[in-house]
Parts: C-alpha cells; structure tokens; sequence
DNA sequence: AATTAGACTCAAAAAGCTTACATTCTCTAA
DNA sequence: TTAGAGAATGTAAGCTTTTTGAGTCTAATT
C-alpha cells in the first residue's frame, strides 16, 4: 500500500507538502496541488489513519460504552451516535460493559489505551468515584444516565424521580388507590430513583405505601411477567401496576393476557421509557 | 502519559526489555521483569494501542458495517461479534452503510484506512465486482448475509429461496389456494430470493401465481400494513399472507386487528426471521 | 583457566505521518 | 535593478512502539 513517501517522490515534492494537500491546512499552488493529488490517484493512496494518529495525537475516534449492543435503547442510541461521528468524519469504537464492575473498567480501560479523542459511557457498575477520577484525569467524557453531582457539567440524564412519580401520578389522577409496583434492580440508581418518585407520588395523593405490592424485577420481559405473577400469588388486591420500564410491562401484560386478566378492564398496566417496542405491544 | 520510554529509564533496561515484558513474547528474567512491572505500576503506564499499531502493523480491531445500528437483527449481530472479539483481544470499529451504495463504500474505505486486520460487512447496496475486487485485495473479510459465487469462502448466507419455500409450504400445507405475498424491497438479492422460494412452493402445490396478490414493502413495520391495506383494497381474495420478513408481518397483524380482521379466523399470516420482537408480538 | 552454549539485554532502525522552523521563490515598489 | 515582504515549499525532528542483529553474562564443560 503506497505511502505518504511514495506520493512525494511521484510528486516530486516533499512530504510535507503532500501533507499540506491532505490536511488541507496550508496554502498550496494550483500547480503542487494538481501534481500532487495526480499521484494519490494514480498510486490509490490512502492516508494510514494510525500513523496520523500517532503524529497528531488524534484519533478522530469516540468511544463508546453501553451495557449491551442489541435492545431497543442502546441500539437507537449506538445509532444516533455514530450518523453524528461521522458526519464530523469521526468514528465510533465501540464495547459493551454488560452491567459488571469489572467488564464495565476493562471496557473503559480499553478505550483509552486506543487513544480516543473523547468517551461517551452508559456504565452502571463502577463507582462514582472511579468516574470522578476518571474525569479530572484525561480524556473528555460524558456519561448518560447517570448523574454525579461533582461533575454534572459531564452528566447527561433524565430526571428518573419525576418520571416514576409521573408514571404514578398518571394511575392515581385515574382514581386507583391500590397500585402495585415492579421496579427495576434496585441496586441501580436509575431503579431506585424512579422508585422513590412512585412513593412521592403515592404520598401526594395519600395512599400509603405497601410493600408487599413491590416486586423489584430485572428490567428484562421476564421482570415483568414473574413480578405480575408474585404480586397475584400474594393475594394483596390491585387495581394497577406500575412498571418501571416498558419491557417489564410488556411481560405483566404478557402474563395478563395469558391468565385471562383482561386489560385495562381488571388490570391497568403503565411502563417508562416509550420505547420503539411499545408500537408493537397489543 | 507514561510512555515505555519513561518506564525504561525508571526501571533502568532497555526499550526492548520493557517491550519484551508487555508482549511476553521472550524471556526475561525474574530480577527485570519485577523491576519493569514496578515501574508501571509505579508510573501509571498503559501502552498505547496506537503506536504499538504502527509498529507492528496490526490493529487488533475489526471492522463491522452494517445497515443500521438499530433493529433487533444487527443489534443481536453486533453484540455476537463484540462479545467474541473481546474474548480475543480485539475490538470492534463500527459503520453504518444505510444500504445506500455511496455511504457503504465510504464506510468500507474508512474502516480500511483504519487498518483494521479484518472486516465483517453486511452491505446490501454495492455491487458484486466491487467486493470481488476488495477481497482479492488485502484486507480479509467477511460477507454476511449475501452469497457471491466467485468469493463463496467468504460468504455468509442463508438460503433465503429455501426460506421463502418452507414459508409458502407451511400455509399450503394448511390447505390455503390463496396466497398473498408482502415482499422485500425487489432489488435486494434475499427478497428477490426469498420471492423466487415463493413461487416454487406454489408451482409444487399447483397453485398459480398471481401477481395482483403481491405488493412489495420495505421490510419495515409500515411496508406490512400499507401492503395489507393495498390487497385488501384490490379485492382479490385471499386467506394467508406470507410476509418476506418480520417486521412486515407484525405491521400487517396490526392493520388487520385494527380493522376487524381477526387472525387465525379470517386471515392466517406468517413472517421470516423470527427475530426477537416476535414474542412481543401478540 | 579457557572455552562455549545459552540466556538475557541493548542499540538502533523502522513504521507513516505531522509540524515547527528554515529556506527558496515570486512579486511589488522604490 | 533590487530590497523586502509574503507565499510556497523543504528539512528534519518527533510521535510510541516493535523487532532484529549484535553484544554481554553466566555457568557448565574441558
């Protein structure tokens, strides 16, 4: 593969100058320009991005964290990160951090070690301090879904606690006054966030809390399903449940439907989230 | 950042010495390799992907294109490939080609000036010659999801005729006569394939095929309800409708139920894929 | 004590590019 | 005609590693 060397010698000019004609960062004569880039063609030259790289310190790549590949939020995000890359012509390398401490430092770790320009993570497992660090240290950063009050500036996330108090309220503004709940992990922030917003909403509309009409799920289809099954098995009676994403209410309405609980007649199921999945839930 | 320069004077070796004791790739002794590995430690030092990239002529990366991002069938595909490429070492530089020819060979010639060691592609838009070409190349690769004889090692594929065959097949077998058809976009090789498989299932069955009872869609959501709609409207009768992917076949399901067609009763349709939406499909 | 095989280590070149600084052109104005 | 300014181009150092050929040590053998 020809070389930045093979063109100035075709060229008959120097390195320096065929760098010019690529960067386009210095003024070239009409002349050079032509003779030049004849021999790019000619040879099929094609810069090396890592020796650029390496001369630059710039990788024109952004990394790029997620707990998963696949899955309705990261595959939409994944997606709407890389049109904007490379419409910057930047690239985006990516790894999946699967929700372990772990999994989610080596992911981190490994990113840097590539040199990318910047990092955009959806981590859930490391500490706020490891990020804090993490931040201060080196590369720029930005986290989503999740907030660090020392580094907000590098946080971008939603207000989970208005969202479940939102969710709730939208059940209770219905007239249900026994609203059973399925959270999410409730080890993860945005869970336990939601959560709380559910039972400041409870609270506003007096109805007290019970937990036994808590199931706390995994944010996965299945959640839903065995928390549906475990808040029925418990006999408590319920008018709504409350989920705390969409893929949970997905499996309650899958279980309802299946145990002939008919909806929104004998049971009113809400979600979080909207995702793109919700078009296809009957 | 501590470079393997800095590492080297610390420890008091040579550059090579601290190399050596990166790649464990020759012996070194036990005196100097704790000197060496103290002196990370003690330096922070992470070597730099980059540099080693140009040094060795290896990336340890692959590149992936693929259609979009999003969707339940790359997202499953992307996650498959970063979880086997992380277990090696490697990692994953991605692109999205939008089955547009312009921006799939855009993305195949970045990719390659970012000297990945080999790419997986999942491109729909560019011609045969031009992968041909590319193969015989340099770079090793992979095509997925598309069958070209004069590369065939390094092709990928399903029989997307045998799939449109055991479609059609499993509604004759049921007894239909009729039997509308939602294919994919004609121009791409699986949906013409799938089509082909089509027919030849109707040809065994002694059915004719009637053009009026096909529409060709999109292989989105909206392309399964406008078809539907579109053979409802032609009033030419018919009791299944096979549907070239999925996606059309939960968009036809919805159009039908919102008008009071009710399935299996009065129409019976069937998708490809079986990708994962489909247990949420009702 | 001399020799030598093998283990270990080092110095330096190489990878392909960017960029600061130096040099050479090419005009314009005196 | 020529000094001087500004434009165009060249030179060479530097980015951080890997890798090869050439040592240097050590310990065993004679």
């Amino acid at each position: 593969m020809a070389t930045i060397y093979d063109v100035s010698v075709l060229a008959g000019v120097s390195l320096a100058t065929v760098s010019r004609v690529m960067n386009k960062n210095a003024k070239v004569s009409e002349k050079t320009l032509k003779k030049v880039q004849d021999a790019m063609d000619q040879l099929g030259y094609r810069p090396n991005a890592i020796a650029q790289s390496l001369a630059s310190n710039r990788s024109n790549s952004v990394g790029i964290l997620v707990s998963e590949l696949h899955g309705p939020f990261y595959g939409s995000m994944l997606s709407g990160i890389e049109a904007e890359l490379r419409g910057s012509q930047k690239h985006a390398i990516i790894a999946a951090g699967h929700s372990e401490e772990e999994t989610e430092k080596e992911g981190i770790e490994f990113l840097i070690s590539r040199r990318c320009d910047a990092l955009i993570l959806h981590v859930e497992a490391v500490s706020d301090e490891y990020l804090v660090d993490l931040v201060n240290n080196e590369v720029p950063i930005v986290l989503i879904n999740r907030f660090i009050p020392a580094i907000a500036d590098n946080c971008i996330s939603l207000d989970n606690e208005l969202g479940g108090y939102l969710a709730a309220k939208a059940v209770l503004d219905q007239g249900h006054k026994q609203v059973a709940y399925i959270s999410g992990p409730n080890w993860k922030m945005d869970a336990s966030d939601r959560l709380k917003g559910h039972k400041k909403a409870l609270e506003e509309f007096n109805v007290s809390y019970n937990p036994k009409l808590t199931y706390e799920g995994d944010y996965q289809e299945v959640g839903g399903s065995d928390g549906l099954r475990q808040l029925l098995k418990d006999k408590q009676s319920f008018t709504a449940v409350v989920c705390a994403n969409d893929e949970m209410a997905s499996g309650a309405m899958t279980y309802a439907r299946e145990h002939q609980i008919s909806i929104p007649q004998d049971l009113s199921i809400i979600g979080f989230d909207n995702i793109i999945l919700a078009q296809y839930i009957y």
